[in-house]
RNA sequence: GCGGCUGUGGCGGAAUUGGCAGACGCUCUAGAUUCAGGUUCUAGUGGGGGCAACUCCAUGGAGGUUCAAGUCCUCUCAGCCGCACCA
């Protein structure tokens, strides 16, 4: 740590604190004191910071919230937890970056204006200007002179050149398919937005809609995103699964089955290719085209159409269900399977994704749950192909088709099946795999859960996407130096379910940027998860009008050192951004491949066990908190409360205790305060202190060392703070002691003042004020370096030894500091205790773990 | 169904490396202060037994390893979260 080199500030502005010494009041006045020091350290931009290449850097990021016009006790967690990092790690030394924002697109906006008629720029900066109003009532560190909101023509200005660069490398594109379409919301969402085929939003049923949409090829980085998940030790291990899952790699086979007739290829995608000889039939999905073409003008055209016609209408929920109904519809056609030449039928059935592999998947019954299920239902052939190898000893349970009840999906030996019987199953598989690409009747292949992203959305308030669409050219990027395509502001809203952007003609028509002739604007706007996956380097140089960022500022800050945020971004948000930083790096905009290094997912704020909620009526608002106690107060109770990823349970008179702590705090330093302003200096040498002095030195750097560990290693500020209770009881006893050394009391006060100033910066401030009023030492605590405890005042003379008798406490021996396991173990054999134990029975074993404890073991 | 997390006093939680279970806070009880209430200060506050020294029981449950288990192993129960016809 480098505090102790850490030098002290040269800009602060020092008139603003007086030199006189100062009247303190005897109660703690949180009112004043905070409105006090909030304006104090605007006023003298405490909080900006600039890159300085002399100083380490560190990059503090809370996720940035949505303007709703209203902080929550979610907010008041995630900005408190990140504050109390940012402070700290500015009082280490570290030139640290703790920046705020808005994540201003979106829906609500434009739900206020068709029923409020609100304009959505109007919705959204007033509800910004409450919302940082309310943050700046919680003090807390941010530098606000890089403010960013995505909403604002200056980002997503960028926004829109960002996806003009991934269009350029063919990263963005736009493809027709069945996509999700919310019928409340109006709008298509994202794969990863549909939560139980419902909407995530509005948890309305989801529909499937063919349309024409623009999206981000997300899959080309479907490796990367996996594999360098490793690379992340700093996050979670549940977040890091989340993701691993959401990706869904699998390895396996794509299988080419001829159709008798045409000629047709069915490319079918399995994870078993070592099942291939027990294929007894094959099955498309139902939006399959081959399925249309096979069937046209045949008997089959009419029933099948129907079938598919009516799984297409069954919800989505309904459909993906595992528990729905296999159904199926053969479709009079033959495959011819290519690794035996046997004709096997083709089928259509509502349990084929279309969207997945290939679309089309063939059907082994013996091995797969599924289509065992499937066979017996419509009287399919089942033949085995994997025998599971014997047990150890038991007798041999080989499978027979006739009398399987289940399907078996494990491992075993390949049989009836041509050259590979006889090899293990996985070997088999792959054997078979590579001797069929070389036939060209396949290939292996690797497939992926995870699609592209779809990132249009029929709405308003977004960013529009920055395409011209020309009669001539077709598609045409607007040009850099016509950025931003503006979002008009005086907009009607009607609820017709188009965007609002569609019938204003002043934006929807333009000239071709290539030919000049008539063209019309794309009316999409971009899902508000594009502006929020690189907010995080618009932060690092948010001014700047002619990039989006300069690289060395963002090679300079880049990564964040620790992300904070609700787990709810486990996938989506923090998927993306990881998405488009590789992206960028690649275009090389910035330097680093993961954003962030370092992740905090903090748990939900519960009333009488559940989230709070208005519907459930038990919702806390922070701004009452704050009015009736102070933010000081409502932050050290949410930080006091549990460890910052687990639940947190909202108990008012938890916060009165908080309160009550607090103005203890007040008290004990207003009791000294006039002992401490007498003596200027901090102790130096140690030698005269009495007993009770050391005792009290001790009590005092081990609070250090604690507290510093537990901030640090583990991010327990819950037993951070309950160590400086402890300190503060101790220094309340220490009150009832005789002649005090005043210089001990001095490092008392100021360290206990230092610890806290990263939990309750307002009431630390003031009290740091009143101490160094004519020391020359009077400026912001909030400057200080973090104090250091020296191990030497540690050590205790006596140490208090736990003496057991097979393994229960029976005695506390108080022995000299270090003495040798030989002492310690005679002193506890000559206790009464274990002379007692001892009679009429015999020492069995004695373990000794010096300068801890004595297990005596009798029997 | 699969994967993950969590189970400790009346409550929130602590015990970081296998070494005194219950730190700290809330609640409650008593004493001091006070006309009184509140505030504040002091002491106590897991359960059972005992006048007491003391002692037994106790970390969702059942086993096990160990001198010693909230912590390690096996099985099991409950709650929460994520994924789920992904071939």
């Amino acid at each position: 740590m480098e505090s102790k080199t850490w030098p002290v500030l040269r800009s602060w502005n020092r008139a603003i604190f007086s030199k006189e010494e100062k009247a303190v009041q005897e109660k703690y006045n949180y009112h004043d004191i905070e409105r006090k020091w909030q304006a104090r350290w605007e006023e003298s931009s405490l909080y900006r910071v600039t890159e300085d290449p002399h100083k380490k850097k560190y990059y503090c990021l809370e996720m940035f919230p949505y303007p709703s016009g209203n902080l929550h006790m979610g907010h008041v967690r995630n900005y408190s937890i990140g504050d109390v990092v940012a402070r700290f790690k500015t009082m280490q030394g570290f030139n640290v970056l703790h920046p705020m924002g808005w994540d201003a697109f979106g829906l609500p906006a434009e739900n206020a204006a068709i029923k409020h008629g609100i304009p959505p720029y109007k919705w959204t900066v007033d509800n910004i200007a409450n919302m940082k109003r309310q943050l700046k009532s919680m003090g807390l560190s941010y530098d606000w002179k890089r403010e960013a909101t995505t909403s604002f023509p200056d980002y997503y200005k960028w926004t829109q050149w960002l996806f003009l660069q991934l269009y350029k490398r063919g990263l963005a594109y736009k493809k027709q398919g069945y996509v999700n379409w919310c019928p409340s919301c109006a709008t298509v969402l994202a794969n990863e937005q549909v939560v139980d085929g419902a909407c995530e939003r509005c948890e309305t049923p989801v529909e499937k809609k063919a349309l024409e949409q623009w999206y981000f090829r997300t899959t080309a980085y479907a490796q990367e995103l996996l594999d360098s998940l490793v690379d992340l030790p700093g996050w979670p291990e549940k977040v890091k699964i989340m993701q691993e899952n959401w990706i869904g790699r699998s390895e396996g086979a794509e299988i080419y089955f001829t159709e008798e007739k045409s000629g047709e290829k069915i490319a079918v995608y399995t994870t078993r290719p070592d099942t291939t000889f027990g294929v007894s039939y094959v099955v498309l999905a139902p939006e399959h085209p081959l399925v249309e073409k096979l069937i046209a003008n045949t008997s089959y055209e009419k029933p099948v159409k129907a079938f598919v016609k009516k799984v297409q209408k069954m919800s989505e929920i309904v459909r993906t269900s595992a528990e729905t109904e296999k159904e199926g519809m053969f479709i009079g056609v033959y495959v011819i399977n290519p690794v035996n030449q046997e004709k096997v039928p083709v089928w259509v059935a509502n349990y084929v994704l279309y969207e997945y592999g290939t679309g089309a998947v063939m059907g082994v019954p013996a091995h797969d749950e599924r289509d065992f299920m499937f066979a017996q239902k419509y009287n399919l052939p089942i033949r085995v192909v994997i025998q599971p190898h014997p047990a150890a000893d038991g007798p041999a349970n080989e499978l027979s088709a006739s009398e399987m009840t289940e399907a078996y999906v494990g491992d075993g030996k390949m049989v009836n099946s041509g050259k590979y019987s006889g090899m293990p199953n996985r070997e088999g598989g792959r054997t078979l795999a590579e001797d069929l690409a070389k036939e060209g009747a396949g290939q292996v292949k690797v497939n992926y859960r995870l699609r592209d992203w779809l990132i249009s959305r029929q709405r308003f308030w977004g960013a529009p996407i920055p395409i011209v669409y020309c009669e001539k050219c077709g598609a045409v990027p607007v040009p850099d130096d016509q950025l931003p395509v503006l979002l008009p502001l005086q907009v009607e809203f009607r609820p017709t379910g188009e965007s609002p952007l569609n019938s204003i003609p002043e934006f929807l028509h333009t000239s071709c940027p290539q030919c000049g002739g008539p063209a019309k604007r794309e009316t999409d706007t971009m899902d508000t998860f594009v502006c929020s996956s690189w907010y995080f380097l618009r932060y690092t140089d948010p001014k700047n009008t002619a990039q989006a960022f300069a690289k060395e500022k963002a090679d300079y800050w880049m990564n964040v050192d620790q992300y904070i945020g609700g787990v709810e971004h486990a996938i989506l948000h923090l998927m993306y951004a990881r998405f488009f930083t590789k992206v960028l790096a690649d275009i090389g905009l910035v330097s680093v491949r993961e954003p962030f290094q370092n992740l905090l997912t903090q748990g939900m704020v519960l009333k009488d066990g559940a989230k709070m909620s208005k519907s459930k009526g038990n919702v806390v608002s922070p701004e009452e908190i704050i009015e009736q106690y102070g933010a000081d107060t409502a932050r050290l109770f949410i930080l006091f409360a549990a460890p910052p990823e687990r639940d947190l349970e909202w108990s008012d008179q938890g916060v009165e205790g908080c309160f009550r702590f607090l103005n203890r705090v007040w008290r004990l330093v207003y009791h000294y305060l006039e002992d401490v302003r007498q003596q200027k200096e901090l102790l130096v040498e140690t030698e005269q202190l009495s007993q009770d002095d050391k005792a009290i030195r001790r009590l005092l750097h081990g609070t250090i060392k604690k507290v510093s560990e537990d901030i640090e290693q583990r991010f327990n500020f819950n037993t951070a703070i309950s160590a400086i209770m402890e300190l503060v009881n101790g220094l309340y006893h220490y009150r009832e002691k005789a002649g005090q050394n005043k210089k001990l009391l001095r490092e008392c006060m100021e360290t206990l003042i230092v610890l806290l100033a990263p939990f309750v910066p307002h009431l630390s401030e003031e009290l740091w004020e009143c101490l160094h009023t004519g020391t020359g030492k009077g400026e912001s605590v909030h400057r200080q370096p973090w104090p250091q405890y020296e191990p030497a005042a540690l050590e205790a003379e006596e140490i208090e030894i736990v003496l057991q008798i097979n393994g229960k406490v029976r005695e506390h021996l108080l022995v000299p500091a270090g003495i040798s396991r030989e002492e310690l173990e005679k002193r506890a054999l000559a206790t009464g205790k274990v002379q007692g134990a001892l009679e009429g029975k015999q020492l069995v074993k004695v373990i000794t773990v010096p300068d801890k404890l004595v297990n005596v073991v009798i029997k």
